[in-house]
Parts: C-alpha cells; structure tokens; sequence
RNA sequence: GGCCCGUUGGAGAAGCGGCUUAACUCACCACCCUUUCACGGUGGCAUUCAUGGGUUCGAAUCCCAUACGGGUCACCA
C-alpha cells in the first residue's frame, strides 16, 4: 500500500554508459525532493537492455551521484531487504507474474509477428497515409491452432498489451499541470520481449509499484510514455505514483543533449577529471530549470534541500551555459581554504612541465598565485606555462619594448640589483623597481615590461613581485641574461 | 506527418491581471583599482515579453489562432 506520507522517489538509469549532466539533474531534482520531505531516494538499475549495457555502467553511476553529494537510501549497494533486488535483470519472475495475470484477464495477448511483418505492416499505413502506423492487432485473436502453427515454426512469442480503445487518459503533471493522450494514438506495444525481459514501460510500473514510489520525476523525454504506464496502473489496479516531467537540457543548437554530442562536455567524470568541484556542478545543475524563491543562487546542498519546491522546476527547456559553470566553480575554489584548496590542485599542478626545478613551497606560492582567477583544475596548467616553461616569440610590441634605450637600461640595473639582493621576496622586488624608477625616473611599461618579458616571454601575466620568489634568484637571473 | 510540450535580453531566469517604461546571475561593454593580466568595485546592456487577434478600465501575466522550437511515435531506456 503506498503511504502519502512517506516520500520515495528513485533514480533509474540504465548502465549503457557513464553518468551525463542529463541524469544527473534527474538524480538531483529527485535527491531533493526526497529530502525535503524526509523520504526516501533510490537507485535502482534498469539493466533491461542487454545489448547495451556496459561494463562498469552501474558502479561508476554511483560513485559519481556520490560524489556530486547525491547520496541513494537504497540502491543495490545497499539495498533495503523489502524491496531488494535493484537490479531489473534480477526482479524477471515478478513482471512474468504480472505479464501472466494480464494475459489470463485478458488485458495482453501474445503476438507472434515477425520483425519483418511488422515493418511491413507500417510501410502499408505509411502508404494509406497512416501518419503514426501502429500494431494492426493481427495476433489478438489467434486460436489455439494458429498459435501452434507458429511455435512448431520456431516463432517466439512477445506479450503485447491490449489498449483501451479511445481511452483518453489525462494526468496532473506536477511540472506541467494537466495533460492528456488518447489510447486511439497508442498501438498496442510490447510488455515483455520474445527472450522474456521486459520492456523498459512494463517494468518501471511494476517496479515503482512494488518499491512504493511515491513521486517520479524524469525527463520529459518521458512524457509520452506516461499514458502507456497509466494504461498498466489501471488494468493491475495499482495506485499511480504523481509524476513530473522535467525539461531537457539542450546544446547551444537548441537539441537535446545526445550522449555523442561533443559540444559540450556531458560526462561528470570528465568534469572531475578536469578539476570542477562537486559542490559547484551540484550548484550549477541545481539552477539548471528550477530557481528559487528569492534571488539566492549560491547553494550549499543543505540549503537546497530547504530551498527545494518542485512547484519551481521550469517547463522550457534550458540550455548549458559552461561559461557561467565556470564561473560557478572558481566562486567555489576562491572559498576554499589555503590548504583545502592545495590538496585540490596539486594533482594538477604537479604535471606541468618545469614544477620539478621548484620546491614544494614554491609550487605552492605558485598555485596559490592563481586561484583567484582558476576556473577549473587543469587550467592551472596553461596559467602556470609561461612561468614555468616559457616560449618566446615576441611581436613587435614586445621587440620595441626590449630594444628600447630605456628598456634596456631597466633591465641592465635590475639585474644588477637582483644579484645583489640576499634574500628574494616580494617586497624586495618592489623595492627595486622603486629604486629604479627613483634613479632613472622611467615607469610604467618601459619599467616593467623588459623583466616580464625576459622572465616569461608574455606581456601579461601575474605580479612580478610573486613571481620572482617563487622561480629564485638563479632562474631568475640566468632568464634575465639569456 | 500524428500526438504532446514549450516560446521573457547572447545564456540561466524572476514575474502568475494594476506595485513592471520587466528583479537577480553569467556573458558582453565602459569606467575605477592596478606596471600588465587576473581579482575586486561602479555603471551600461529588453519602452518590451514569438506574431496576430480577443477578454478587460488595465495583460508579459487570461482566451483563440498562426509561426517557430523541442519531445515522442521500437521486441531502447
């Protein structure tokens, strides 16, 4: 019996791949609706297709939830023994009883018709100007006789279920609001496949049934199959979960998301891999079709389970901006502590070239130089290049700035102070280039600009003043020189 | 093509009949800070809500039509 009170939602994906941005705001906009409601949040594994299904499909799935913060009360990790097994390859026998029962109150058939029968039925419509062809029924009254004839020809039976005719079916969409089908634009599909696993409409009623789902948001990719799952509600007189169809996520063509899309990135552990923050995607994909009451968008999870109202999910599709994503996530590194923000980016920064010639401390000073401005993990490496292995193809710019009387004389007398100087530190730096510019009265680019150039063959760059303690005085000289 | 859903600035969006000549955030532009870059700060960026009709004293907000976009029509999920 479902309890109203007591919320479970679930996340369903299917292991034919890694998880996407796609499922992951499924499982997020589930996980807080759970939450919010002191419910429930599952995962179950909808492993029906066995062709497609990968190798470490499943576990991968879940340790990456996990790591966004989306944490499952059961999944087949850990599994709740009243409702286990999470795996539909492992729940078979319980659709065949359902499958039985609806063949024997006659609400499903078995239909023995050939994939090329088919087709051919629908290229007929098609031809008759049939818009959306259907299954023309030719198995629903086979006699006993008929039947015989095919198995004793090798054929294998699916079950298909038998519609309603002109059965509107209408629901209340908790994101749409009210939405109707008519059976009479449905054919007759399939419940349980000719080598006995079922299809995906079948075995997500039976499951969300015997799992007491409570509520079911999914995509909106989803909608139409409603009407086919109500048509299962109604003839096994289950009670019907709501459900809550969300929008797609569309690529800047205004498509949906397709697993092959190379546009944008789409896998989370991509994302991880290029140094993103759970936090910051979690927050990102949290904004993503739904927004919140006030004009808040920074989100802990804690204060997005509060926030969380379904009510709130939008019904237009939005598209995935990874410029604001970015943004997002250097908000989330520059709120990061010293250390925490060291342990974050020395897997990265340690496998830019030339980090070997510097000390940890260094490479620290060095990472810590850019954090105010790193928008992902990996970037480091591009902001760390010039100084660590600089290239030095000056344009003309650059070439007039360093022949320049006045360019040359700068940098003549800093190196000249340079190798006189005990200690290297910021402040020293400074006050170099104060004694310079008090000497010889030169400021600005003609002041500066040699140094930098010399040193990481850019025009622009971070503060000289950190850079030159972290690179030391030998680098730095031997740069100068060169 | 049938069925279903959607349409507020470059992007995410608020708005739910008068308080709106439409919040907030990203992006963009300008200025300030600054040797440069970045960070940060300030300001600018839709007289208009796909279009056309209607309802109303009054519409982005309600209704209808059109256009455009998307989803779906499998023994895939």
């Amino acid at each position: 019996m479902l309890d109203p009170k007591n919320i479970r939602v679930r996340y369903a994906p299917s292991p034919t791949g890694f998880l996407h941005i796609g499922g992951a705001r499924s499982a997020l906009f589930n996980y807080l609706f759970a939450k919010k409601n002191k419910g429930q949040f599952i995962i179950r594994i909808e492993d029906t297709d066995i062709e497609r299904n990968v190798e470490g499909g499943e576990v991968s799935q879940i340790r990456d939830l996990k790591w966004l913060g989306i944490i499952p009360d059961e999944s087949p990790l850990e599994p709740n023994p009243r409702y286990a097994p999470y795996r539909q390859m492992e729940r078979l026998n319980t659709y065949q009883q359902y499958a039985q029962q609806l063949l024997k109150q006659g609400h499903a058939y078995e239909c023995y018709c050939s994939e090329e029968e088919l087709e051919r039925s629908r290229e007929e419509q098609l031809a008759r100007g049939i818009a959306a062809p259907q299954y023309n029924r030719r198995c629903l009254h086979l006699s006993k006789e008929e039947k015989n004839n095919f198995v004793a020809q090798g054929r294998k039976p699916v079950i298909r279920i038998k519609l309603e005719d002109h059965l509107t079916i209408a629901f209340e969409d908790m994101v749409r609001g009210p939405v109707s089908f008519n059976n009479d634009d449905i054919g007759d599909w399939v419940l349980i496949k000719s080598n006995g696993i079922p299809t995906y409409n079948f075995a997500v009623v039976i499951d969300d049934y015997s799992m007491d789902i409570t509520h079911v948001f999914r995509g909106e990719e989803h909608l139409s199959n409603t009407p086919k799952q109500i048509q299962i509600y109604r003839y096994l007189k289950f009670p019907m979960p709501q459900f809550g169809h969300m929008t797609i996520i569309v690529n800047e063509n205004g498509k949906k998301l397709s697993k092959r899309d190379a546009s944008i990135i789409q896998f989370m552990s991509q994302y991880r891999d290029m140094g993103y923050l759970p936090e910051a995607i979690f927050n990102f994909i949290l904004l993503l079709g739904w927004s919140p009451e006030g004009t808040q968008e920074i989100f802990t999870k804690d204060q997005a389970i509060a926030a969380f109202d379904a009510k709130r999910l939008s019904s237009s599709p939005s598209m995935f901006d990874p410029q604001k994503m970015n943004w997002l996530n250097n908000f989330y590194l520059k709120q990061l502590s010293d250390d925490a923000y060291w342990n974050f980016i020395a897997p990265f920064i340690n496998k830019a070239p030339g980090v070997e010639l510097l000390s940890e401390a260094s490479v620290k000073q060095l990472a810590k130089t850019f954090k105010d401005q790193l928008a992902y993990g990996i970037q480091i490496l591009d902001l760390v290049k010039p100084i660590l292995e600089p290239t030095f193809n000056f344009d003309d710019e650059a070439k007039a700035l360093l022949q320049s009387q006045d360019g040359q004389k700068a940098l003549a007398l800093f190196i000249q102070k340079l190798s006189q100087l005990q200690e290297i530190q910021g402040p020293n730096i400074k006050e170099i280039f104060k004694a310079i510019q008090s000497e010889t009265g030169l400021k600005g680019k003609p002041l500066f600009m040699p140094v930098r150039l010399k040193l990481t063959g850019q025009l622009h760059g971070a503060e000289l003043a950190n850079i030159i303690p972290i690179l030391g005085k030998d680098l730095t000289l031997k740069r100068l020189k060169a």
